[in-house]
DNA sequence: TCCATATTTGTAATCCTTACAATTATGTAT
DNA sequence: ATACATAATTGTAAGGATTACAAATATGGA
């Protein structure tokens, strides 16, 4: 929980106890839950919260570069603790969302037939080894 | 047009006047337009279509395979007719969505570690040569 | 031409997300 | 510790994209 409160210090984010368990969750979770996911599990703790209040606390981290929107299906936006770049696997069968390390030398470069890269977003769908 | 209806009927989509416009119109743009973009520029030729329609259409191009949906922003989707593998790059400051030749091996060999690959979604986000 | 079936259309409903204002909590200066 | 300005939380309402649904229309084959 010290780990959390420093993280968001560091980013001048006011560690409120709402923040600070969203944020231990989506580090210790490696589900990349939705919205709503996140908010069923903080209710056991916190039974007042607001879903508001997930989204205010996710957008405020994204915004601060601790956490990252994960958009695949269209539908609902997943959210991942791990903002060093990286793939994703997303199962058609499960609907688990499965980190992968990609290299990728445009990225690295920074820059691909002279447009300036900033983010790098890619995944796969599939079907995972799990389900196979 | 007698090419895009040999596409559908190839697809076993009953080439209709709307199904017929609507792919015309996503084949010959390249700029990966959505729903909205799509209604707009239908409603010239065909006021009395209905925005049902063309989600009805674009829903059966890609359940055929014809058309590609593109999630990047997790707002709305665009939709692309060029269904080879490729990449994309989302211009923030334009907002246009580039196509892109990119390699990758796993893709080509059809799994990663182990998780069967079916699709293959890749797209950068940052600021495209014209913008610079 | 007639008929069964598929498509189109318009409206209503659904779902995710954001806007907003009132309440509550927080941190600081006194 | 107290008061105050500011920030965060909460609940409700609104927004926007997409789908559900049923009625009207068009299509293709007998």
């Amino acid at each position: 929980m010290e780990k959390v409160r420093k993280l968001l210090e560091s980013k001048n984010i006011r560690p409120t106890y709402q923040r600070l368990k969203i944020l231990k969750y989506l580090t210790e979770s490696k589900e990349h839950p939705t919205v709503d996911r996140i908010y069923g599990v903080m209710k056991k703790d916190i039974p007042t919260i607001s879903k508001t209040t997930v989204y205010n606390t996710l957008n405020s981290l994204v915004e601060a570069g601790v956490a990252l929107p994960i958009i695949i299906t269209g539908k609902e936006a997943r959210f991942d603790s791990n903002v060093m770049p990286h793939h994703h696997f997303y199962c058609e069968k499960c609907g688990k969302i499965l980190d992968l390390k990609v290299e990728c030398e445009h990225f690295k470069k920074g820059s691909i037939h002279g447009h300036s890269i900033k983010e790098l977003h890619g995944y796969y769908k599939g079907i995972c080894k799990n389900c196979l």
